[in-house]
DNA sequence: CACTTCCCCTGCAAGC
DNA sequence: TGCTTGCAGGGGAAGT
């Protein structure tokens, strides 16, 4: 599930496939609500434009294109990005999957899957945004558009400042986590570095976010801020479908501490890590370490 | 405004 | 074996 440290090792990596690249194709699959921007208007918008830059807010990323319009990409669940020329067994179907031989490597073929298609200009490999699960988003913005969901974020989660936290909890009672997975309050943070971040700063995800002392919120600053880094240093955290456009796995999975441990012992204290719905999404945490 | 609940979608795993 | 059920979850819309 890419979240901004996934969102980010996905831009480094895309980067050099699309800047400076003139859109000659698009493909896209039908309307559907994964695309905000109606795939018609996208094909007919898309084609002659250059791509001058791409950049990341929160998990969002936007590129901009050379007539001051913007294209904006998020990946939901399971989106994933890469081009033609990138080789990894998670950018297959199951089917395709199995029916490879031991080692053999697929090349990947468009499937229904994948939404988005661009070919370019000068020949580089075409760049794919796959999404099994649709909770991805294409959206493209004319020149001097603005949109709330890009509007309404609040500042990037690697800055991460406990004043600012403490700030934005005036008046609210949610429990911790869901006031930390809100956009609004800092985007890019998502079920995965919650958790972690909120074991790392000794706070249960449960608790009220009222009830976070000062200290607590730089705390949780700090860690949201470390594990991020740190995510994004060891190229993500790849649980389920995530792999970076290259076709390489992150390995930020085996620094979890918590996030998907339920019944495993805390790596601090060897108590049971315990598993809790807070606000509709899997919280995991150390009843011992985290108060 | 704050907060909760529901829902979009598909693949996979567990249970019968 | 093959079916059903549950679960994963970002985030918007609607309801309280």
């Amino acid at each position: 599930m890419p979240e901004l440290p996934e969102v980010e090792v996905t831009r480094r990596r895309i980067e050099p496939r699309l800047v400076g690249r003139r859109i000659a194709r698009v493909d896209t699959t039908g309307p559907s609500y994964f695309f905000l921007t109606p795939p018609r208007q996208l094909r007919e918008r898309l084609v002659g434009r250059r791509i001058e830059s791409l950049f990341r807010r929160g998990k969002y990323l936007l590129a901009d294109l050379d007539v001051g319009s913007r294209l904006l990409l998020h990946l939901g669940m399971t989106g994933q990005l890469f081009s033609s020329d990138a080789r990894s067994p998670r950018f297959l179907s199951a089917t395709a999957r199995a029916a490879l031989a031991p080692g053999e490597q697929a090349n990947f073929r468009p499937d229904k899957h994948t939404h988005l298609a661009l070919a370019f200009e000068d020949g580089a490999p075409e760049v794919y945004f796959r999404d099994v699960r649709k909770f991805g988003k294409v959206l493209l913005l004319e020149p001097g558009e603005s949109h709330p969901r890009i509007d309404r974020l609040g500042p990037d989660a690697l800055e991460a400042d406990g004043g600012l936290l403490r700030e934005s909890a005036r008046g609210r009672r949610a429990p911790v986590k869901s006031f930390l997975l809100d956009q609004r309050v800092l985007a890019g943070v998502g079920n995965i570095y919650a958790d972690e971040a909120l074991f790392r700063a000794g706070v249960r995800p449960g608790r009220g976010v009222h009830r976070v002392t000062r200290r607590e919120f730089d705390a949780i600053a700090a860690a949201l801020r470390s594990v991020l880094r740190r995510s994004i240093e060891t190229g993500g955290s790849s649980i389920s479908d995530y792999v970076s456009p290259d076709g390489e796995d992150g390995r930020f999975q085996d620094e979890r501490r918590v996030y998907g441990r339920t019944g495993e012992a805390c790596l601090e204290c060897a108590t049971p890590i315990r598993r809790r719905v807070i606000g509709q999404r899997s919280s995991h945490y150390c009843p011992a370490c985290q108060g």
